[in-house]
DNA sequence: CCCGGTGATGTCAGTCACTGGCATCGCCGG
DNA sequence: CCGGCGATGCCAGTGACTGACATCACCGGG
């Protein structure tokens, strides 16, 4: 393997941002990205599927990270099995990667297209817990409800996180953010 | 208003679903669909910002429907508003709109680009909501947790609904659906 | 040391979504 | 009958994305 220079995809991704931090979604072709990264357009498309995608790598790895949570988890309780979920993906957000994740961040809220392409990403997390739960033997309708409080508290957990005055770790938040959740129903005449 | 023939938008859609139905989404033009509707590619682009906006029309009124059952709501309990948005969208989907919601699903599901779409449909959704219950004196946490909770409902409900063999109507299905969340977190070993 | 294979990249041409600018047409009020 | 206006058409352009084919660097085998 690695033959030319190797690290060609790495080289597009770090020449995206750039390019779409100083000009804007729009105000970068893909021939600018891949110039920028010393390729061509075409090659680009060899290794991302369209001009989006190059801000959503390592997303298989990302879900992967709830799934083996999953399987930790002590037995087949909703609480258990969301909590379970939640903790595989923590570490997956050190405080090290929480300025770069703001600055990715500030991209994909600029525009639309990346919004869609956010939400389709965290779908396939969705289907992907609800198949886990599915095999386990969980109801389907308890499953797709449980998977998606996983991703609905993981999002606000990870919204937090990267808010601009926040310090706190993301393990911490996410855990605040369980038992918020735990409360919502509990909670009567706040 | 209404010159020319009227109607041009709900020729369109109606062009664009014939079309998407018989080739699929990649397999028709936006020229051919505005032909179909005696229109040119042009003017389709002066109604829809897109050509997936062709298949997402009154998500407006759809909103609207969730935040006037919100207004609603007796008091500001979150099982209370939850229930309340619920109920106002209800009556959007009468049995006689299942075949076509059904239908309409099918072209959906068949592409990737359509599922992100509806995707930030429901994410306006959400946010609306969110604004909301916040203007209403909701901790924001709480109000996006309830939000999102409201959209998972909704989408859980909708989704039975248009199952092949279900013929119970919509506001029956959802009722089920949040009452099989409120068991969610108080049942213990199922 | 040369040689064919293989995988990554380049080149080129083409389609189509989407946009801006301007012309045109049908109706409506004066 | 006329001038205005809103809906539509026409045209040219940009850029995302694709398929087909050529090319290059490196590899292993002979």
């Amino acid at each position: 393997m690695a033959r030319w220079q190797s690290g060609a995809r790495e080289r597009l991704q770090a020449a995206a941002i750039d390019l779409f931090v100083e000009h804007g979604f729009d105000g970068v072709t893909v021939a600018e990205i891949a110039a920028a990264a010393g390729l061509t357009e075409r090659t680009f498309f060899r290794y991302f599927a369209d001009k989006r995608e190059v801000l959503f790598p390592g997303h298989d790895e990302f879900e992967q990270n709830f799934l083996h949570g999953l399987d930790k988890a002590p037995d087949d309780d909703p609480v258990s099995l969301i909590t379970a979920a939640l903790a595989g993906v923590a570490e997956f957000f050190p405080d090290e990667r929480r300025a770069w994740s703001r600055t990715r961040n500030a991209i994909l809220q600029a525009h639309p297209g990346f919004q869609e392409r956010e939400l389709l990403k965290m779908s396939s997390l969705t289907s992907a817990l609800t198949r886990a739960l599915r095999e386990r033997g969980i109801d389907p309708i308890a499953a797709a409800l449980a998977a998606e409080t996983v991703a609905t508290i993981f999002r606000t957990a990870f919204t937090a996180w990267i808010a601009e005055d926040e310090t706190r770790p993301f393990a911490e938040i996410q855990d605040d953010v369980l038992a918020r959740w735990q409360g919502l129903l509990t909670a009567r005449r706040p």
